[in-house]
RNA sequence: GGCGACGUGGCCGAGUGGUUAGGCAAGGGUCUGCAAAACCCUCUACCCGGGUUCGAUUCCCGGCGUCGCCUCCA
């Protein structure tokens, strides 16, 4: 398997620190508001890198942070008269409402920034005692340029940073590159006892600590947005190798690329921003899902209408050929299908790849449905890339329209059952109009059922309904 | 200014030195009471200019254009 490794900027065979193991650590989110598209992103794509490595039999160990401690949720709690946590308890609902409605399996561990401050006082501790890092007036900050390896990541080097960093004003720097790990409590602020008196750590330092806390030292893959590339994971590279004198803090970087609306960066800080949980309410989630994967994770990806529209057709082109023989499948996988899965996806997680390799099966396994052959082994590679994809088609229940549906029912004459029962009543009562050829009454059982979003379709051996 | 990515058919979007990606949409057909789904067929592209090559969309050079990072950001 092929990952690009944005350490190094060149595909890199992967191997695993420890033998059958794979580590991951993917920076999400900073909980200051509600969830937009871009963030979705993240979470898919590492959702089905995560996914393939458990699906290769890899035992996974997935670790993705909340920060919920920062400036913009500080002030945001300012503004609102509420505290930080509610701030961040509410925004981390938001996320973790769009996170199920993509089909994102939950992380291994999710640490809060806030629950791990001893561990990054020791790491702060371990820099100040290596001579990396130094205090000042109750902050404390990196010094940057006695760290050998700063810009490795980012492919930048100093001097080119120190032309274009902003004027720090006092002089509580040693040099203005430096970046502060701790900072000295301002009044109203959240804070927390330290050796250099109240205060909140830097926004960097939570991640080196939490990752080296769940994954050890030179785990194997860190994650996240390409815009945290710099400053953020090479200050995270910077403060972890100098506090451990270890090397390198992770071995495999993997950036996803940022989601455009209108050509542009979508971004928090403009407002420039389709909302998430909007998204996943006007479509399906996981067609938002497919939207995202349709194009290779390195990528912009720009927003449209029309895009989530075409993702949903797509994928109800896929739930209706699994629809045709629903439950369990037997065979073993088509060779070929999986063969093309899998070779797409060891080659940087071509998920494009992939779903044409799916494509493809789903196509003949149509034809050969059509032709009343076998279609066993392409229901089992459907069955087998979906759920690495994870796009299967999750039940969606009846009872929130058990209403709607009694009164279906009360219109055709039939009642005292409820749910499916009553739908393959109503169907039964529908064929039985149509075997006389009552085509108005059977139209309007059918069209009664749709207005609610139960879909009847009209087989061969009898209809068949989806919830759509 | 520095660093980096990208420019593919109506739209989205993979990939490759010579042979059909895939999806959506559109048109034609099969099936069908209608509808839906499905299948078959059609639509054959690779920003511009040089270069390398028997041959380049695919490699090299130059240009044009778009975008990202360089400040908080997934």
């Amino acid at each position: 398997m092929k990952i690009y490794n944005t350490l190094g900027r060149k595909l890199q065979p992967f191997t695993p620190r420890d033998e059958g193991k794979v580590g991951m650590y993917v920076c999400g989110a900073t909980v200051q508001s509600k969830p937009h598209l871009g963030h979705g992103r993240y979470a898919v794509v590492f959702d089905v890198v995560r996914r393939y490595f458990t699906y290769l039999g890899y035992d996974v160990m997935y670790v993705r942070n909340i920060t919920d401690v920062d400036d913009k949720i500080i002030d945001a709690a300012n503004d609102a008269g509420v505290s930080t946590q509610d701030i961040a308890d509410e925004a981390a609902a938001a996320f973790a409402a769009a996170y199920l409605a993509l089909g994102v399996l939950p992380a291994d561990i999710e640490p809060r920034a806030t629950e791990h401050i001893p561990q990054m006082i020791d790491m702060i501790e371990m820099l100040i005692q290596g001579g990396h890092a130094y205090e000042s007036g109750g902050d404390v900050y990196f010094a940057v340029r006695d760290f050998p390896g700063y810009g490795k990541l980012s492919g930048r080097n100093i001097d080119e940073l120190q032309s274009g960093a902003r004027v720090e004003v006092g002089d509580v720097k040693r040099d203005p590159l430096d970046f502060a790990v701790w900072k000295k409590a301002k009044p109203g602020e959240p804070s927390w006892s330290s050796p250099w008196g109240e205060g909140r750590p830097g926004w960097h330092i939570e991640c080196s600590a939490m990752s080296h806390e769940y994954l050890g030292t030179s785990f194997d893959i860190h994650g996240g947005g390409n815009d945290l590339i710099f400053p953020h994971h090479e200050n995270e590279i910077a403060q972890a190798e100098a506090a451990l004198d270890a090397a390198p803090f992770a071995r495999f970087w993997m950036h996803n690329g940022m989601m455009t609306l209108t050509g542009e960066k979508m971004a928090k800080s403009t407002g420039h921003i389709i909302d998430l949980l909007e998204a996943v309410e006007k479509y399906p989630g996981l067609a938002v899902r497919l939207f995202y994967l349709r194009t290779h994770y390195r990528k912009p990806l720009d927003f449209s209408e029309d895009a989530l529209a075409d993702a949903t057709a797509s994928l109800e082109r896929l739930w209706s050929f699994r629809r045709r023989q629903p439950g369990p499948v037997e065979a073993e996988s088509h060779p070929e299908t999986i063969a093309a899965f899998r070779a797409a996806m060891e080659d940087d997680i071509d998920v494009a790849g992939g779903l044409a390799a799916l494509f493809d099966a789903v196509r003949e396994g149509n034809r050969r449905l059509d032709a009343g052959e076998s279609a066993e082994e392409y229901l089992a590679a459907y069955d087998e890339i979906v759920e690495v994809f994870g796009l299967a088609e999750q039940e969606k229940g009846l009872d929130d329209i058990a209403g709607g549906l009694a009164a279906v029912g009360a219109r055709f004459g039939v009642d005292g059952i409820s749910n499916g029962a009553l739908i393959d009543a109503l169907l039964a009562r529908r064929a039985e109009a149509r075997s006389n050829k009552d085509w108005a009454t059977g139209d309007a059982i059918r069209d009664g059922l749709a207005e609610l979003g139960i879909f009847v379709e009209d087989g061969a051996d009898g209809s068949a309904w989806h919830r759509r």
